[in-house]
DNA sequence: TATGAATGAGGCTTCATTCAT
DNA sequence: TATGAATGAAGCCTCATTCAT
């Protein structure tokens, strides 16, 4: 408690991060000022530039927290224990809701990699492969088990998969008809559907 | 004439949109400053607020350009003489060849909506619902007449098609393995074969 | 006319460049604000980063336009159609009129170095070097015929002079009992008189 | 003893003192921050505020070190039992090799004496007076007993001198070819043949 | 005796746009 | 039709110092 939290009892290091998240993902990274970010978290710039080293910094964070999340997620399900198809499915699935529930994260991701510097943006990429390449392997294994489809290469349908993925923050609304899971299972569906032999 | 074309041939005001498109794609639009677009184009600040109002003029004129392009392209299948499916299928892999062949508006296009003003954005927002309702009525009509199956939502199935077109400035690269045409061929096939009934 | 000089005749660079001098010398570089010194020359911020790329393109200036001048009336000297302690002499008296003539400039010279970025750095000191390395051969000279003693290495004996060039801006005042000619003539003397065999 | 000298035995603030010494000397008085300081001597900020009032402080010490070193040298060399020449040489010699033994204090003192408050400023520079006074008073002796030519003023004389010593730290390098005491022998040299009658 | 979070003022620089020519 | 000097606002960041613990 105490003084890292004043005010609502958050402490300041995450309230900035909430701020500048929510900020990023409205109005875009360079269209947010750092005055912005530090009156949203309700602090001074110099309590920012304690924390953070720079404002990419914090960009950078939203960065790893959702890598972090996603490539956990992914890897419980595909190392489920359970047919492939399944664990496509719940893999496919589940990376729509965690992106729905995280869509300022997701907005953010998606439009914001050209602000980090050369390097950072290197390492991101980096990881963006790794996941890219635990999912490949999941149609690839089916497409040897022959339970999916080899029309189409595995690469490919890695990136259409997620097209739709990176396009939720475009168009889905939570006050739209349809619930995180019914959005899920139905991209979740056509993927599959794509890959019926 | 004369003038116009110092230097090259191409009109100034061409001159100018060129160097903007593909500053604006390879750096973003904040990023890119007015200095930087002029000394591309060969030409002055002066003659650059002699063609355009502002900066944001120039990116709504890359918008104007694509919309009107996609627009035209989609209207010229959806109204072919031909089964559902084939009009469906010529669509949906025209569109992504055009993006590819102009990868740069694409990449702007959907990085940079939030840069428009709020009344520009909405006019986009606009003929971009039109071009939305076109596609989705061809999906419908299949669904309709059974060739294609109506476990999906059609506003859903166009999102999961344009999701995979949008990210295609993502990571098509013109020297990678598969042709535009390829490439469309693929995604059309995808997208068809999730529309199986 | 115009513009470029309103207010009182004179041009706007060379009004920044004015009031920069002044104000370095008077409080050093870095405790010099940008706003001070666009305050002292009548115009903006913008004017200055207009002209100037930056505050240290200013000091740069200073730099260039010191080792231009002393440079040329060296070179002049040394030149001379005359017997070398004649030379020295003259060359040795003309520098400290010189600097006094400019003591603004020579107190940013001598206490300003460290604050060009390395490679101009690298450069001032290149020019420096020539300028020593004319002077050093006017002594050599000497010594070689004999005018001169070669008890001291040449190098030193220019150091030795030197020094007291770079330390009139600590104590030399213009309402002080000396000029500039009486100080350079007695500092040119003292420079002969340890040179004699 | 114990806490005030964790890690390698120096107290706390001879250890900041040393840290800010060399890095003024390096960087400049306003180029380095408190927290350069407090890291270079493996401490907090906290703890240099407990020892010293303000970074201005530890600016002050490095002055009164060297004021009081170098006048408490020249006093004694000016006190010997000797002939004038002969302390005026040993003086002149030694004010050199104790400068050079501590350059960065040297530099310092030469180069930051305007970022002294101006009452502090005030109080150096009547030391620096006083220790000038004595060294003059070497040389007028000289002139009057006729053994030092009466040519040029005494204050000029020291003057020069001094320059010398102030453009030590500009030219010498531990690594070049003459040791402190042979650059010292030389410029004694030449201060006592400029003065010979 | 020491910590380190936080402040608040100020620093340098960038930039879209205007306007007299 | 075009120039380019000049503006003025805003942006990111640094830093000496304080203070509750």
């Amino acid at each position: 408690m105490a003084r890292t939290t004043d005010g609502n009892g958050t402490p300041v290091p995450q309230r900035l991060l909430a701020a500048a998240t929510r900020l990023f993902a409205e109005q875009g990274y360079d269209r947010t000022s750092v005055q912005e970010i530090v009156e949203a978290a309700g602090v001074t710039k110099g309590a920012l530039y304690h924390y953070f080293g720079s404002k990419e910094d914090l960009l950078q964070e939203v960065y790893s927290r959702v890598l972090r999340l996603q490539q956990e997620r992914l890897d419980a399900f595909a190392d489920a224990d359970a047919p492939v198809e399944e664990r496509l499915r719940d893999a496919a699935a589940d990376v729509v809701v965690t992106t729905i529930e995280n869509l300022d994260d997701a907005s953010i991701f998606f439009r914001s990699m050209h602000h980090l510097s050369p390097e950072k943006n290197k390492r991101v990429r980096a990881e963006r492969r790794r996941y890219h390449e635990r999912f490949r392997a999941l149609i690839e294994e089916g497409q040897k088990s022959g339970v999916f489809s080899s029309a189409t290469p595995a690469d490919l349908v890695v990136d259409y998969h997620f097209g739709s993925v990176h396009h939720l923050s475009t168009w889905y609304r939570p006050d739209g008809p349809l619930s995180p899971e019914q959005v899920a299972g139905h991209l979740a569906d056509l993927l599959l559907r794509a890959l019926r032999p």
